[in-house]
DNA sequence: ACCGGCCCCGTTAGCGGTAACATAGCGGCG
DNA sequence: CGCCGCTATGTTACCGCTAACGGGGCCGGT
């Protein structure tokens, strides 16, 4: 009678079974496997074969447990539908490619109840440092980043106060250059229109800067229009055809992003409204979307690859030198006027 | 001379410290914070009060350890910036909600020597299960795989060989539904324009059953465009604009993916074309953008949503009950004829 | 011949939790 | 009054891996 194959009993692999495969310890098989410390050629070859004809993969809770240490990044971010959070994760994944960490990433849905829970399911696995958008937080999960012990950066914004380090832009002046470009051009009856979430602090903050500076230009917004949820092409789209109908002489529409303007840039056009002559319009983000549109909308960039890369070099790099400090990095978005801001 | 505060020698906080705070074992403290086995209420109270102004964070490497258990589903995708496998992590991510299980995702761009990496990756920290897009996957990720022991859900497609279960649509079937529709509409000068990419499995497929089709009907392609890279939607209008040139006679675009597509009705649009009466076009997936275009495109949606609820449901239902089996679920997307084919 | 040093590999003792079992207290019942 | 059966808690033995150290060969130097 025959014996029965030894993988009929499935139980899942273990060091000890490439040990006894290979005839050496298991500390041997794990140093083969992490390329640390000296192994004889021979030996390694032996192991490597015994391992990878068992098809072992090595448990990386022991591991972790064992060396106190995790090669995961936490990332968290409100959305992953808008085109702007994938960029920023791009720009974090192409750094930390080089080094042996690796970006997970928890989504909140612009909620802070839901950001403090994502945040501490994210501790609880002990990660080599947290990417968080923007600066505010509950109480609780400020507490638990001032506690963590690892690097912290807040990436998106840098008008307010920072728990460790952060890289992003200031929007509260990116919202005054706006303004200060849509004034330069002439515009005088601006209206808003944005999103309606309530913890979108970025956007809040850049119709913070723009209207100061419609301010000190002596003007103020002549209509606002919000929204929430749904096709944000759409909206725009319904956004701007309510706007124009309520305040029919409004010679500018200032949008909270790229999606709502893109649809507002149709509607315009759809319309046989002149842009920008009669009608200017400007957006925010730098979507490459826009690049297909048939007029370029007025925007400016957020330097979203660039905050991702930012932010992964400075976990990267106390990573690897545990006393290098905390540091905050301000980028500069630059004003991509398009076609729909008339030229003085 | 007054002793320093103890929160000053920042170690990580362990189970022996709320223990020690609250003046019971570990084990209870371990049964208060998991809400397992009895407790009174008075310890548990203490246990609890305890635990929060500690800033207690439970270490969940430890605990999955010892318990053999970890609660993370990794989902293995091969793109964040189209638009469709959000809408999948959302439907996941919902039913997931209600389980002790939390996704964690990973991102292949397309190239099947990452999708094993990650894979890899993922299964050495021993998830509850793993769903995971297409059917085609290298060898030895297959061989993990098929060695994991623990649910996997190969999703979006389901015109293949299955690992274990499955949850998708047929994409040659609906590349032929699409095909039928558009003869059946009287076209007879049928173009291809779609995404280069060699391993986009799914949008091979549907060409596969759109020309299929054609052939059945005794006609054939009569030009085809491919890209990559880039905004897609200004790669839509691009390759419609050296399609249109090249072959002045087509009378029908069928485009890979609905951005690709929108770039393409903007351009003839703009052009003044007649859509659909000279020209006909239709995409693939329907993506909520396509609400916010002049005019609605023709398009199939991919059932994504869905498609991310029952992986999520299977991976959960078999996480509860282990002895439920593998299943297979086809899903039917719908043809919405919108308005860029014209009507018999 | 002896010793120090290097290479290679093994042994031991945890890492921070949890499963499983053991145990203490306590009321109820025949 | 003793025993049962319950609830509430503690004890012990790991989970699978790695840090830290130990030690046997083998080399060259003196």
């Amino acid at each position: 009678m025959t014996k029965a194959p030894a993988h009929d009993i499935r139980r899942t692999l273990t060091l000890r079974d490439v040990s006894e495969a290979s005839g050496v310890s298991e500390m041997t098989v794990s140093r083969v496997l992490r390329n640390r410390g000296d192994v004889s050629a021979a030996t390694r070859e032996k192991v490597l074969l015994a391992a990878r004809t068992l098809g072992y993969v090595p448990n990386k809770i022991a591991g972790a447990l064992a060396s106190q240490r995790v090669n995961l990044v936490g990332v968290i971010i409100p959305s992953l539908s808008n085109m702007v959070f994938p960029e920023v994760m791009t720009g974090i994944a192409t750094i930390l490619d080089n080094t042996g960490l690796q970006p997970v990433v928890g989504v909140t849905n612009y909620i802070p109840a839901r950001e403090e829970t994502v945040l501490y399911e994210m501790l609880s696995w002990r990660p080599s440092g947290v990417i968080l958008a923007g600066l505010e937080h509950t109480a609780p999960a400020r507490a638990m980043l001032a506690q963590a012990g690892i690097p912290i950066v807040e990436i998106m914004d840098i008008d307010g106060q920072v728990v460790d380090s952060a890289v992003g832009i200031s929007h509260r002046r990116a919202g005054r250059q706006m303004a200060e470009a849509i004034v330069a051009s002439g515009y005088t009856r601006i209206a808003f229109l944005g999103t309606q979430m309530p913890h979108d602090f970025r956007a809040k903050k850049r119709l913070e800067g723009f209207e100061e500076a419609l301010k000190r230009a002596g003007m103020s917004l002549v209509d606002r229009e919000f929204y929430d949820g749904g096709s944000a092409l759409l909206k725009g789209r319904e956004m701007t055809a309510v706007v124009l109908r309520r305040s029919p002489d409004v010679d500018f529409l200032y949008y909270s992003n790229d999606m709502i303007g893109a649809g507002g840039l149709l509607y315009c056009l759809d319309q046989g409204i002149d842009v920008p002559g009669k009608v200017g319009l400007a957006g925010f983000n730098g979507v490459d979307l826009l690049d297909g549109l048939p007029r370029r909308l007025a925007t400016m960039d957020a330097c979203r690859m660039e905050i991702g890369r930012r932010a992964a070099q400075i976990i990267a790099g106390r990573n690897e030198d545990a006393d290098l400090g905390p540091e905050t990095v301000e980028l500069f978005p630059t004003l991509q006027p398009g076609d729909t801001i008339r030229q003085r």
